[in-house]
Formats: structure tokens, C-alpha cells, sequence
DNA sequence: GTGTCAATAAATATCGATATTTTGGAGAGC
DNA sequence: GCTCTCCAAAATATCGATATTTATTGACAC
């Protein structure tokens, strides 16, 4: 007779919700740069009180999508050309260190999770799924460097580049460059633990992003 | 008739408040690392309701001070030998970069408000007048570099190495160091925009304090 | 026209109360 | 003696209402 909630489920609290609910629109672009955020706004798409929103949104500041104005309220991160190139920047630079350290420190475990993850890539059908497996390979790279402050810096600009990319609006449309080809040549450098060809591989490729991307963005 | 409130003053949020009462407990070891923080305990102490608490609380998530687990309230950043390491190579690598670009970017401003932090700090009297100034002038070395991302990192950084000089308790005793010479170094070099100088003054003088401090930490 | 100031409207910040969830422990069963 | 289950007690999470603060508007003087 007690009562296993409906549809067992229900695995999350408000705050997580909103969390990810506003986390996605910011990435995505539905909550425009720059723009206001509007807690009473908010709460009513949400369906939720205003403490787990203004809660989420605080969280949100630690990944740099959210600024908070005391006494004023919350908006969405701007962006900007500038912005942009710094994120390239220390990205290039952070994940230098943590590709370096983590071919260092390699082992048969981090291997075995490297080459799934990269097989999983290659395998995705949907553009969902391929993100997943895209995001999943360039964490699993880094997450042999015994450095979680690193790491957590190396993933928080991976998302902030993920956001430029759709701000960036038009679909990709990667010239004459062989992606596939590029994941394989960081992979094949990593699992040979070759550490200088590995970081060269990776940067050009955030590099060659980059600089498409940047073209783009002229408008902001 | 009208209520101006006593003093006039009065130029804070009960949130800004909080956040810095908290800051400071988990800086100065007044809330021990690793500890679980009770809302209910602070609220008291605080005189103010939970809901400012909180949000200062997730608000220091940004800073890696604080750590929330879902459903599971907060509880002060672990410390350990291992993360006081991962700090100073991750300041190494960001305070080097930052401060090659602001000497790249030298101009007569920048150099006099160097100047100035750097005169600030030999003249102060006090410790806690003095930590401000060399944290002011540690900052006016890095504030030229155009970019606000890997200042917040270096901010955040700088932080996080205090409370683990705070938390290495017994009063520095810097042997045969001096400080004060080691900062004329950096200074010299910076005005004298000879950046290899500069950065390796400033890496040094991060390195031997960590040295020091790695020492005193062995029971944590 | 233009700028200032007060009144109003809107939004944020904060409180106090309540609903949920986790934690700790006391017995029941093995 | 050792688990496991189930029940308080404690703490967190969330809500709805209210107090403060900021933004807006329009009248009025210059």
C-alpha cells in the first residue's frame, strides 16, 4: 500500500531542471546574448517557484553563460568576436597541457576508452548522437591528466565554443576539410603516445574551426 | 515622515553580504575544507533567511570553493596536496601567458598604475594592508593582457592559493627568501618589458612559495 | 523642444512556511 | 552477531507572499 510514485522515474530535482532547461536555451541560442533574463519569464515556461531558477542561474555563472548584476537581475553571457578568440586561445592552451599530461600518464584502461570513444564517433548516425560521441572523444582525451581543475576548465570552453557554433547560424558547411580524418590523425597520434604529433593534430584542428567560425561572426 | 534609513549607507544585498562572509570563512579555514555546510547553522549566524544563504553558496561554486551535491545541500572544496599542485602548475602555465601579452600590449598607463601597486605594496603597513596591495599589484601585472577569461582564471587562482597559504596554518617563516626583492624583479622586468624576464621572475616566485608551502602540507 | 522630478509600474531580492529527501538508528528476522 | 527494513529527526528544496529596488512614464518648468 505505499505509494511508489507514478511511473518510478523522477530522478531530478527543479533546480537541475532548470539548470539544464536554461543551460540548453544559452547554448543554443534561444536565449539570445547579451539578453536579459527574466525570472518571472522563466518560471512560468518552467513551471516551477522563482528559488530554483534564480538558483540555477547562479550556477550558471560558473560557466560563464550567465552574468549576475547585483540587484538587477541575471542575463545571458554576451558574446563577441573578442570572447570568442580568448575562448580559442586558452582552449588551445589548456588542452596542450592536459593532452600532454594525459599521454603521459597513459595506460591500457585510458586506451581502451579512447579507442571506444573514437569508434562510437564513427559510428553515430544523427547529428545529436554524433555530438554526444564528438564531445565524449575530446573529454576522454583529456581525462587521463590526473587534473580535474583542468579538466573542468577544458570543458567548460568546449561548451562555450559549442555556443559560438550556433550562434554562427548558417549550418556548417566544413569547405574542403576531412573531420573524420582529423579525429583519426589525434587519435592514432594519442594511442601511439606521441605527444607532439597528438597536441599538433588536435590544435590544428580547433584552430581550422576556429578560423571558419571567426568568419562567420563578423556580425556580432 | 519618509524613512531614510539609518546612516544612509547601506550599499549591499543581503546575498553580496553572505557571499562574502562565506568566501571568507572557507579562505581564512574558519569552515574547514571538506566540511558540509548547514544552511540552517549559517542563516543563524548570518541573521538572514535561507534563501540569500543559498544563493551566495552556489554563487561560490564558481569560485571552486564551495561544492553542491544535489539534493545533498554544500559543503567547503576539498584541499589536498594534490589540488594545492594542480593549482600552482595551472597558475604557472595561465600567469605566463597573461603576462607576455600584457607586456606585449604595454602602453604608458598600464605601466604607471605597475608603478603605483608596486609602490603601494613596499609602503603598507599592516598584513592584511599588505596582502591587498600584493594582490593588487599581482593583478596590475596581468590586467594589460586584453583578456578577461584568463584574468578571471588567474583571479580565481590567486585565491584559492591564499586559503591553502591560510590553511598551511603555522605563521610563514620564508627562510632565507626576499620577498620583497623577488617582486622588485618582476616589477624591473615588466617596466622594462622584457617579457623571458619577467615571466620567469614571476614563475620563480610562485614556485618557491609553493615549494615551501607543498611542505607544510603533507597532513592534509 | 529638452531636461528634471515625482509617481507609477515592473522586476528583483528576501522572508517564513511547507513539502521532500536524506540520515541515523532501533528493532525484527535470519 | 549481522543485515535489512522501516520509522523518526534533521536538513534540503521549493513555494507563495511581501518588501525593496530599479526602470518607466508623463507632467511641468525652462
Amino acid at each position: 500500500m505505499n505509494m511508489i510514485d507514478t511511473q518510478t522515474g523522477k530522478e531530478t530535482s527543479a533546480t537541475r531542471t532548470a539548470y539544464l532547461s536554461v543551460r540548453n536555451m544559452i547554448l543554443t541560442g534561444e536565449l539570445p546574448a547579451g539578453q536579459k533574463i527574466k525570472i518571472e519569464h522563466l518560471r512560468g515556461k518552467l513551471d516551477m517557484g522563482a528559488s530554483p531558477v534564480r538558483e540555477a542561474l547562479s550556477l550558471l555563472t560558473s560557466d560563464m553563460l550567465v552574468e549576475r548584476i547585483d540587484q538587477r537581475g541575471f542575463r545571458a553571457a554576451a558574446a563577441s568576436p573578442e570572447n570568442f578568440a580568448e575562448i580559442l586561445k586558452l582552449r588551445c592552451a589548456l588542452e596542450d597541457m592536459a593532452l600532454r599530461q594525459s599521454i603521459a600518464l597513459a595506460t591500457p584502461d585510458w586506451e581502451e576508452k579512447l579507442v571506444l570513444a573514437h569508434h562510437h564517433m564513427t559510428r553515430a548516425t544523427g547529428t545529436a548522437q554524433f555530438e554526444e560521441a564528438h564531445k565524449t572523444f575530446h573529454k576522454t582525451l583529456l581525462s587521463n591528466a590526473a587534473s580535474p581543475m583542468m579538466e573542468r576548465y577544458c570543458d567548460q570552453l568546449y561548451d562555450l565554443n559549442i555556443r559560438y557554433r550556433n550562434l554562427a547560424a548558417s549550418e556548417p558547411n566544413y569547405q574542403s576539410r576531412d573531420i573524420p580524418a582529423e579525429h583519426k590523425d589525434i587519435f592514432d597520434a594519442a594511442i601511439a603516445r606521441d605527444a607532439d604529433a597528438a597536441s599538433a593534430a588536435l590544435l590544428s584542428h580547433y584552430r581550422l574551426t576556429g578560423e571558419y567560425l571567426a568568419l562567420q561572426l563578423t556580425g556580432l
